[in-house]
DNA sequence: CAGTGTGAATAGGTTCACAGCG
DNA sequence: CGCTGTGAACCTATTCACACTG
């Protein structure tokens, strides 16, 4: 089916959501449910019956008035939104240490049609082994290998040190898409899609949000107490 | 210094920056930096000068006019403001998978005042075992531990199956925070907040945005073309 | 008549423009 | 004179309200 949207205009706010969608359809149809509402899909996610729908729309018409969503069919339709059927995403990790052995090890990915054909690593004696089955290669290889194995997509999991020179050899190499995990703040030509994710920032974020709902607690508190002492 | 602000109506996009500004000054001070501009700051993180004045006014006044801010004092600032100096926080990680045992090897975390007290699995052979150097106990001990333990964090790193029950654990024993990478939508108590970070969701998203860069590098391409003709 | 799809209203976040200070 | 701090303008995102359909 052809589309009519303009991927260009979508907000970042609904491609995330579209992905939760998805992971949610994908759980209900091995639940074996056929049929959903927006308030369904709304309350296992936790957004707006109307976000759903407002989102959904931007796509398609996918729903049955009265009725609701095909799960099976929304589905399929989701994950053609994200490429898949389209192709199969050969991806690369460069640093192979904990956490590129983790992402390297996760099934996860796999199943929505990513897969890693090649690891690079600066340290020798990693070089030369397989990790979960890839090769590990030298990152002097990586331009001639992500050109010859058409791989689309490199995932930085380096030191922050060495994760722009990493991004910058990527690109020379002509990635379509890079996924960094380094706490880096990395640059690169606006035609290469780039997303970055921080684990110690999420921990950050969260000691800030634990502070702000334990003094939103402890003044509701002093609140209650105050009418209770007006009675 | 007390805060007049309210932590309670702070943007999720401006803890969210707040945290990449703090990673940036860091670095910055490392590299021996005093002073540096809200231009300087935004040109290394990505986002307009406007936007980091904007931000850090939220929390207080730390610059001077006419030369900028202060590196070192206004990293203590930002490090106040994510609770760093009130307290350590106390993490416990629960299931030492591969994703499980690449958080606890971490180092990046503890720099910010983390620190893991525990890891809790289900399988008997990890039980009684420690990664790096993190004692692992069964999830029966979890609600014991976390409470006599005052743990603050939670870390869930099992899979989605068996996410929800971990949760759910960790709120009846008391948990503040909740950071969760199972491939899963939770609901805990509004008072405790949880942030969820999916790996296999930036996978999609990073598709969807490569689909869209090339469609609109073709959609330049015609334009091209078709100016070119015209001449 | 239940539930989608969507224009209109509202709320929220970002950029602009400039006053004010070091 | 340069750069911050900030109200106002602008733009984007979410929610509301309801026409419409299977």
């Amino acid at each position: 089916m052809v589309k009519k949207y303009g991927l260009e205009d979508v907000s970042k706010a609904t491609v995330s959501r579209m992905a939760t969608y998805l992971r949610c359809l994908t759980y209900l149809e091995q639940q074996g449910a056929s049929t959903l509402s927006s308030r369904e899909l709304a309350s296992l996610t936790g957004v707006s019956a109307e976000q759903v729908r407002q989102d959904l729309s931007v796509f398609g018409r996918f729903g049955k008035r009265g009725t609701g969503y095909d799960v099976a069919h929304l589905k399929t339709e989701v994950e053609a939104i994200f490429g898949r059927g389209v192709e199969r995403w050969k991806c690369c990790i460069v640093g192979v240490g904990s956490l590129g052995t983790a992402l390297m090890s996760s099934r996860m990915v796999q199943k929505w049609g990513f897969r890693y054909v090649a690891a690079f690593d600066r340290d020798p004696r990693k070089i030369g082994t397989h990790v979960e089955r890839i090769p590990v290669y030298s990152i002097d290889e990586l331009k001639t290998i992500v050109r010859r194995e058409h791989i689309a997509i490199g995932v930085i999991a380096v030191p922050a040190s060495s994760a722009r020179n990493v991004a910058r050899i990527l690109c020379e190499a002509g990635i379509r898409g890079i996924l960094n995990f380094a706490p880096q703040s990395i640059k690169v030509p606006e035609k290469v899609p780039m997303l970055s994710v921080d684990l110690s920032q999420e921990f950050l974020k969260l000691s800030f949000y634990i502070q702000s709902a334990e003094q939103r607690a402890r003044e509701e508190q002093i609140q209650i107490d105050a009418a209770s002492h007006n009675e």
